[in-house]
DNA sequence: TCTGGGGTCCTAGGACCC
DNA sequence: TCTGGGGTCCTAGGACCC
């Protein structure tokens, strides 16, 4: 989706149509409505970045907002000195997640096999729907056998185009908002070439593409080269993923080492295998916050005890809401020097319960250090189990343990 | 005036087991 | 002066993504 939060916005209020707007902080300040006793119009009064004091950061910025250097995950008030008049609006994730599952579901009743990327992104497999049109059989659009030849290449290019515009155009009905579409040989590729054209893209690539399309970008564009390895890239004379790909496999196992350093290779090249995945299951569930002003351990004592409990109730609601219960508990804290530290530790048998996650995180706070001041706290949980189904009790388990081995035995035998 | 919140996956060492 | 070879689970930190 394109600026996703901010287009939801701008449904909201076409009137900020064509102005920078910058969503971020957070849930006050929603602009108030006035109706004017002439003309019965509404009007409302937004704010402005102008006048912004505190910590929040940008989640999304409109086009606008972003041709004044304003980008996600600036702070505030680095925002407020780059676009003063940008006007501010709250995130409002419940308003996001209704838009998200509306989109979602419009792509769905088309092409069916769709994995979930987040608020504002999915991959779509087009394998089946292209042997339904009866086109290059079970190959993958591109093909991964070498060069498309004539007519099966322009049929191939003629099917992703029309996936590509029906998805839009079932987006685009649905809810109103853009989105930029790719179709290529696999995510790794779909995903560089959706930002090619942003915003309303729709660009198909094929294999041989990739030199002419995708070897000029920077390296940052592969999903899954962040900052650090950016750095490190450019420490080696290497920019673009063209320079990449000419890098000698070798010297990128050396930096990176074998599992990562090999996967660049592959990425550079265009080379992914990754599946679409259609379901998955949950692995943790947290709640964090900061604070408007840093605490300390000792002196805000009272503050802290009640913000962490009301995480480890938010957890537990989570938990209840979802449906899992889990049964490592751990704690992040961050402090005010942005150092941040984490413990955890695991219980014999899951649980929702708040007053256990409570208890248990409260174990782990015993572990950390206190004397700094502390700007946010998180709780966790992970190792996530159905609630639905018991876990194993000490009897049961015993019950499904096969008799002792006469190969091995113990002292317990 | 620094830097949100919710996630995933990987690594690496140590404990422990057979 | 020498000390296996697997395996799993737990913990802490870090990179990265939306």
């Amino acid at each position: 989706m394109d600026a996703f939060y901010a287009s939801v916005e701008l449904l909201r209020y076409p009137e900020l149509r064509g102005r920078p707007v910058v969503i971020g902080g957070g849930s006050r300040h929603r602009p108030a409505a006035v109706v004017d006793p002439a003309s019965g119009e509404t009007l409302r009064t937004f704010s402005t970045l102008e006048r912004y004091a505190g910590r929040g950061v940008v989640t999304t910025a409109t086009y606008e907002a972003r041709a004044l250097g304003v980008h996600s995950a600036l702070g505030l008030m680095k925002a407020a000195a780059l676009a003063p008049q940008a006007v501010l609006l709250p995130t409002d994730f419940e308003a996001y997640r209704r838009m998200s599952a509306c989109f979602k579901a419009a792509v769905r009743a088309h092409y069916p096999l769709i994995e979930d990327r987040g608020i504002d992104e999915i991959y779509v497999d087009l394998t089946d729907a292209l042997a339904a049109a009866g086109i290059g059989g079970t190959d993958r659009i591109g093909g991964n056998d070498g060069t498309d030849t004539g007519t099966d290449a322009e049929a191939r290019r003629t099917f992703a185009r029309q996936a590509a515009a029906t998805m839009k155009r079932a987006v685009h009905e649905a809810t109103g908002l853009s989105c930029s579409v790719a179709v290529a040989p696999n995510k790794l590729l779909a995903k560089i070439a959706s930002d090619l054209e942003k915003p309303d893209g729709l660009v198909v690539l094929q294999r041989d593409d990739i030199e002419r399309r995708i070897w000029p970008l920077p390296v940052r564009r592969i999903n899954g080269i962040g900052p650090k390895s950016d750095a490190r890239l450019e420490g080696l004379g290497i920019r673009t993923i063209g320079d990449l790909a000419a890098a000698d496999p070798a010297v990128l196992v050396r930096h990176f080492g074998q599992s990562h350093g090999a996967w660049m290779h592959e990425a550079a090249h265009g080379r992914d295998e990754r599946p679409v995945v259609t379901h998955s299951e949950p692995r943790s569930i947290s709640r964090e916050t900061t604070f408007e002003r840093d605490l300390h351990a000792r002196h805000d004592r009272a503050e802290l005890s009640r913000i962490f409990t009301q995480l480890c109730e938010r957890v537990s609601d989570d938990l209840v809401r979802k449906g899992y219960a889990g049964r490592t508990i751990g704690l992040k804290l961050r402090y005010d020097d942005f150092h941040t530290v984490t413990r955890d530790c695991t219980l014999v048998e899951p649980t929702q319960d708040a007053v256990h996650i409570r208890r248990a995180a409260g174990e782990c706070l015993k572990r950390v250090p206190l004397e700094r001041r502390i700007r946010l706290l998180g709780v966790r949980i992970g190792a996530l189990h159905p609630a639905a189904l018991p876990w194993p009790s000490a009897a049961l388990r015993a019950a499904d343990v096969p008799a002792p081995s006469h190969a091995f035995p113990t002292l317990f035998d």
